[in-house]
DNA sequence: CTGTTAGCGCATTCAC
DNA sequence: GTGAATGCGCTAACAG
């Protein structure tokens, strides 16, 4: 078995509170006793007991990530931003990765309470209406990442305006025939990513005068193989797009595959945009709307430990910037590079 | 405040006992006042208090995982399969990433204490000698993953073989100057895939009867740019290789950006293989050996689970397989083709 | 400055 | 079947 706090302050000749003092780093013990009990600590290798320490202290010391699908790049940089500033507070960091919906719900429902984490960190999942009432229960600290949600204290990134950047660089080169792929609208996880970059990509076209074609856009299950049979259907069509924004990086790269099946070449014969800069992006040159990934996570960690020491704070919610990369997936379309030389 | 259990146990007229007994699934009580429990249970939306459960209990109800890296694809893959079988073990999920030498070891050292975690996995961290006897210590469950240590459970790849695969598949195709790129050989963080992997290299170039070249070995830091400027090296060497070993997938991409900066041609004038398997691995048709990423971390849970029932069985350890995967970036050597077309 | 005491919420002997 | 009592290891009042 391991040392307790007694067995420390019996062979220390001293009290438990003395211990516990020391432990805590309590200035109301001189320096003579302190270094006497630092080394029967030393010598009995003594670690506080947690799970004795959050019962009497009343605080779990424990904070809960909630995040989906682990494997996307874009969580697992968040998730990194989180444990980066998480990892010298003192609190642990409890990981839990939901892949379906039930688990979706049990966690919002189950794991914001005070009974198994002082914080939690919500990211990319909007909590329905009833929920945010639910979490809105004094006790536990709750901090959303990469969504907003009013009344809540929520990291989130102008998606809106990421889709509208995005769309506009893709304008801006003269392209008329502009498609959107993208993850359902509206899924039971409820992301609202997609939602937000369709947001701007929608007002884009119109603030440029453009016609929105409903067949440009096209939505399907988050992933490469996907998105890279619906650019396959995109890219059938009769007029088919001279662009594609994707709503993620990943999905870019199927836009990518499904362009070099029928030897299209890119940029030459279609623009590609992506969106997150994921790792791999700079490396395949593809053109992107880089969003502060680490950082959302990290900021969200430094909102959550505020919290922590004050619980009736009011809920602030801050929107990080996003930025356009131009690589090399993007060009001016063929047709009108022709239009300009006949003139 | 939330409920607790004595608010149970009045409310419903019982006493504390029973309600344990009811919320721990015990036989020994009534239908009827089981129910009667269960009713206010819900109407209290009472949680049991992990901290005292644990407490009670002599258990932390907690695992905890110690990777270093977050950021590797091959690290979150075996995350991701830890979390899978832990998600429904009753057991909470701890991590703590690692990203420096200090935080290894004060990680390796503090962490596993049953203070602190019933149990822990280590991911590719091999624990120094001094750091094995400390883990051997009753009371945590500690499962090795991506590492092997005599007496202790792990699940590990044989990543001897892998490295003798690779280069035997170099081999076989006809190459003669066959060079590996890896982290470097030792290193504080006593990562030993790189290690192993040279053995198979130098191995199988034993095998085959060719000596092996000193300065055909690079070594440098983890990552695509260091690996790029390395093959940079290897490939304006006089005789320079035909053929490039990378210990990762990761850095394999930087050998063929490096490739691609002076306009060689893959796999027509220098083939490429890496090792792992990671998902952009099939996006490029990069030919790479796959390990069992996933699988690795969830077997390591398993085994973890077992031991967490009894604590005194003996360790195991098991070896997983690895499996070359070829794809479009290794063929045979241009010499190699000429001479046989002079024939 | 230091020691003593009373819970924190729960699981678990024991009696009933 | 069920309830009352005990202790898990620690912190925070309190008294000295």
């Amino acid at each position: 078995m391991s040392a307790t706090i007694r067995d420390v302050a019996e062979r220390a000749g001293v009290g438990l509170a003395t211990v516990s003092r020391v432990v805590n780093n309590s200035p109301l013990v001189s320096p003579a006793t302190r270094q006497r009990v630092l080394n029967v600590i030393a010598e009995l290798r003594y670690t506080p007991h947690q799970a004795a320490r959050s019962l009497s202290l009343g605080k779990t010391l424990t904070v809960t990530t909630i995040a989906p699908f682990f494997t996307r790049p874009s969580v697992v940089e968040r998730l990194r931003g989180v444990e980066a500033n998480l990892a010298d507070s003192g609190y642990q960091l409890i990981v839990c990765n939901v892949e379906t919906v039930e688990r979706r719900d049990i966690c919002l429902r189950d794991l914001p309470r005070k009974e198994r984490s002082d914080g939690v960190l919500i990211i990319s999942l909007a909590p329905h209406p009833e929920e945010v009432t639910a979490l809105q229960q004094p006790g536990v600290a709750v901090v959303l990442i990469d969504t907003y949600v009013a009344g809540m204290t929520c990291v989130f990134i102008d998606d809106q305006q990421g889709g509208y950047i995005a769309t506009r660089h893709l304008l801006d080169l003269g392209h008329e025939r502009i498609a959107y792929i993208s993850d359902p609208l509206t899924d039971p996880f409820n992301f609202t990513s997609s939602r937000d970059r369709y947001a701007g990509y929608r007002q884009a076209l119109t603030d440029a005068g453009m016609p929105f074609c409903e067949s440009y856009h096209r939505s399907g299950m988050h992933g490469r193989y996907e998105a890279r049979r619906l650019a396959t259907e995109l890219l059938s069509l009769d007029r088919a797009p001279t662009a594609i924004f994707a709503a993620s990086d990943t999905q870019a790269l199927g836009v990518l595959e499904a362009a070099h099946d029928i030897h299209l070449r890119v940029p030459d014969d279609l623009s590609v945009i992506g969106y997150d800069d994921i790792e791999i992006a700079e490396y395949l040159g593809l053109t992107t709307i880089r969003q502060p990934l680490f950082e959302t996570g990290a900021r969200g960690v430094e909102l959550l430990l505020e919290r922590l020491g004050n619980l009736d704070t009011d809920p602030v919610s801050e929107r990080m910037p996003v930025e356009l990369v131009i690589r090399r997936t993007t060009a001016a379309p063929r047709k009108l590079s022709s239009d300009a030389e006949r003139r």
